[in-house]
DNA sequence: CTAAACTCTGTAGTCACTACAGGTGCAAGC
DNA sequence: GCTTGCACCTGTAGTGACTACAGAGTTTAG
């Protein structure tokens, strides 16, 4: 039976954030001890994992939350989830886009610079 | 001269941002009518826009306002401003890569899907 | 003259945490 | 048994960059 840092360890997250997880229903709340300190087993671990791993591609947690909804009920289409996916997908390449836009931008004006000692600059006349 | 709804209109901004950005300390507060509404000068204007500029490139507000305080004095060089945008674009560079890694991550998966009716979903598998 | 559109202020909410204050519990070394 | 120091508890405030709203006053078009 691990205590909250020890899932915070072995799950490689912020001790804090397994609190808020629970605080925000994302997690369900672990048994405790008799002087109330958190106590978790494998399943509550993991279904932490099960969010941290979306976490970590990028979905909104509010995603997450109607992921596990619908995947506790039983309930679901394989075709549901394929297209929740392909939704933070199109997302993830719409945001790649954007900075690739800005990169560009940012590395025409950095090569108009000639990085000299005087306040005239191509960067600041680009942008004013 | 322009209320604070004429700038957001001319810079295709939010009107609150306009205000917000006053209230941080970014752009200078503006003359106002006997009444108190602002009333924005042509600098003011051109101050707003050289902001929304570097939000849009990505830069953090705080890094805004250093620029900002670093050209007002007229006391800089031109390889520092090369600096700060060089930093930006290593940044917008990282992002690119982690989302990068992202997709490919979830491509994979949404391939591996076959799409069915029935709740035997290999996303949720590779998530558990 | 009136009604609509605009502006004013301050404050609360957003997302996903993170940090802190002030307290209790626990485990190890002496 | 005692103490030291860490881990844990709670609730709350702060982060960044806004956004939304309430309730008031002002300006402008018809």
């Amino acid at each position: 039976m691990l205590k909250r840092g020890d899932v915070a360890r072995q799950l490689d997250c912020h001790i804090e954030t397994v609190r808020y997880y629970e605080g925000i229903g994302l997690i369900e709340p672990p048994q405790r001890t008799q002087s109330g300190h958190r106590i978790y087993g494998s399943d509550d671990v993991a279904r932490l994992r099960f969010v941290l791993r979306l976490r970590d591609l990028g979905f909104p947690l509010e995603d997450v939350r109607a992921l596990l909804a619908t995947v506790k009920t039983g309930d679901y289409a394989c075709a549901d989830i394929a297209a929740i996916a392909e939704h933070q997908l199109t997302e993830i390449r719409r945001k790649i886009e954007d900075l690739r836009r800005l990169e560009q931008t940012l590395t025409r004006m950095t090569q108009q610079c000639h990085r000299g000692s005087t306040p005239d600059c191509a960067i600041i006349e680009a942008l004013s």
